[in-house]
DNA sequence: GACCCTTTCTTGAAGTTTAAACAAAAGCGG
DNA sequence: CCGCTTTTGTTTAAACTTCAAGAAAGGGTC
């Protein structure tokens, strides 16, 4: 007698069912338009893309307004390289600068400027107005929790340093 | 005697509280490490970002493997001048073909090429898997359920064609 | 048909992102 | 202190995306 509810082939795919190919879509898609919708929000009224005001977010919310390079990756989840290149942007627009890091030769601080502060002020009504009508206006309260937790979930099963760490008995 | 039960400040902004900070920062960050995960995934197993392994797909599911290009772009969520360097690419690569449309001498059908679909068949196993060990393998059915609904709504809600579709008195 | 507006798709340039390679400083083990 | 590895941040080129502009055909209306 076989003690095995189901065949479970090893090596064959588990492909998606019906149902999961829907949600799978559903967040594609949504994911998708948002980003842009927001990309373009933020394009038309503060001149940059999206992860480039979320940098200036993370900076407004540091301790002087600085941060580490490396740290400021880590917390906006982009690369060092990407990140290079963005510092590079805005600090032509004059609304970050680059200070070095006394105890570390190597170092960078990412600072938010005055008038990187100021852009900020003017602009995230807009931003959270944007963001409001896109996505809490429309869910419950309950759909709100349900979405932190599960992208929470998400998240930290894709942090950095997390390769193979869901098969600790392989290793 | 004041009837409202909220100052509500007209034009004051309706700043996110700090339980939705903390929801739209998991959305944010969960969203980055995904789509960054995937698109290495399947650049590394497949030679392409996702969102044009998703094009492939698409055009897979499409009766005679084929779609305007217009409908393409709408099933993407993508523009059309985004859709046509992507085809130009895939084009390049022998995975897709362009072929004129012979009811309207504007159009374009995107054809999925034997090889294409041959690239699909042997890259799906591996992408389906990613996606299962990023999202649905950590997730409960009752989780899964509620974020098809609540990624559901978000996109209809940017849907084109809904600009101040949610301020219809004003129309 | 002539006119005008729309739809379809492409193009080129500018901006952004990625991947790989690199220089410089830090950290560590002897 | 020396040699080795790691960490930090940047740079280059190639790939990708966006934006604005435009060519070409369709779809009216008169």
């Amino acid at each position: 007698m076989n003690t095995a509810p189901i065949p479970a082939p090893a090596d064959e795919p588990r492909w998606l069912t019906a149902e999961e190919q829907l949600v799978w879509r559903s967040y594609i898609e949504a994911a998708t338009l948002l980003e842009d919708h927001l990309d373009r929000q933020l394009q038309r009224d503060a001149g940059m893309p999206h992860v480039y005001y979320g940098l200036l977010v993370k900076l407004a919310e540091s301790p002087r307004r600085r941060l580490r390079m490396t740290e400021l990756a880590r917390y906006a989840k982009i690369t060092r390289s990407r990140l290079s290149h963005a510092i590079a942007r805005l600090e032509k627009n004059g609304w970050v600068r680059r200070e070095d890091c006394p105890s570390d030769k190597r170092g960078q601080f990412a600072v938010l400027t005055d008038e990187g502060h100021e852009v900020l002020r003017r602009t995230a009504p807009g931003h959270v107005n944007a963001v409001r009508q896109a996505v809490f206006d429309r869910l419950t309260p309950e759909q709100q929790k349900s979405l932190g937790e599960i992208m929470r979930i998400v998240a930290e099963g894709l942090e950095p340093g997390e390769t193979g760490a869901d098969l600790p008995w392989l290793r």
